[in-house]
DNA sequence: CGCCAATTGTTTAAACTTAAAGAAATAAGA
DNA sequence: TCTTATTTCTTTAAGTTTAAACAATTGGCG
């Protein structure tokens, strides 16, 4: 604890200045893929990247998902996926009904063709993502993970205390 | 090369899945991130992240900067900087000439008020960032700097090749 | 000079996104 | 049961974002 002159608590402004370098570093890193796939994604299929995230999380299920769990995946507000679906079942690439056991629940799923198109788009998808990293090591890329884990972690934790 | 039966060229898929699981694990780190700074820029200051983002351009130059620098500095589009500039000098915070050389050219400076407003609000920001990284040592720091600056390289080098 | 290309910024339409308020249904507890 | 809280989703208003088309200006070059 420190004390200045007329005894009272002091905070010293302490030095920040690399995690917010960090923090600068990883949000370029991020903006600059996202454009790039964006682009991507527009060029060869016409799709968004918005489009293209929620129906990779309805990929993973066989059965359908509600739409809470989508935002809560997507890390979004409720009202946005709600759109995003709305235009999504409109163009008939997923299918959405009413619960049966709770009329609040609306569970989604990919038509047919819908999940059919993902899939050739994924395929594109996941070899962009290869050479956009492609300059990284195999052992680059299990340090990166090992250290976005515990970012990730952190991150959460300052996120609960926050709630608080 | 890989010939099949009938002797002609094939693409053996090869697996990505390890960059793929990199690229989500990066993007919900960043989603996470902003998302803890948006909440809490609103809650103490009512100010937007883009808002703040472009005034900690500004804040770096004391003679302003062009409309084009802001945007790509940003990363984002030029219509999203007119944008945002526009409400910044409705609000007060930021000042707009056109250059004396150039007519086409927009230059854009924090005002006093801006700038006063915009160091206080960075100096909590930076101990936001630091306490969302606080589980981080400064080696994990080190290390998460290099492999980034290393992923950036990467991504930008695979950028300019789709540009061809 | 006079044309042509490139740069700079704005405008437009559509989509995305959030926060907040609200509606409907369910869950929980007195 | 009845009341209250919670959950789920939608709606709303404002703001952000992009891509594309456009206007204005500048620079280069014959």
């Amino acid at each position: 604890m420190i004390l200045d002159s007329e005894t009272k608590a002091v905070e010293l402004p302490e030095d920040h200045g690399n995690e917010l370098r960090l923090w600068l570093r990883l949000l370029t890193c991020t903006t600059l893929i996202e454009g790039e796939v964006r682009g991507r994604l527009r060029e060869r299929f016409d799709v968004t990247l918005p489009r293209f995230d929620l129906m990779a999380q309805l990929d993973k299920v066989p059965d359908g998902m509600t739409l809470s769990d989508v935002s809560k995946r997507m890390m979004v507000s409720n009202g946005n996926v709600t759109g995003l679906v709305e235009r999504l079942v409109e163009s008939g690439h997923v299918d959405r009904r009413t619960s049966d056991t709770d009329r609040r629940v609306q569970v989604i799923r990919l038509t047919k063709t819908g999940r059919a198109e993902f899939r050739k788009m994924a395929a594109e998808h996941e070899t962009w993502i290869a050479q956009i990293f492609s300059d990284l090591t195999p052992k680059d890329v299990r340090e990166l993970m090992r250290l976005l884990a515990k970012t990730k972690a952190s991150a959460r934790k300052s996120a609960r205390m926050r709630d608080l």
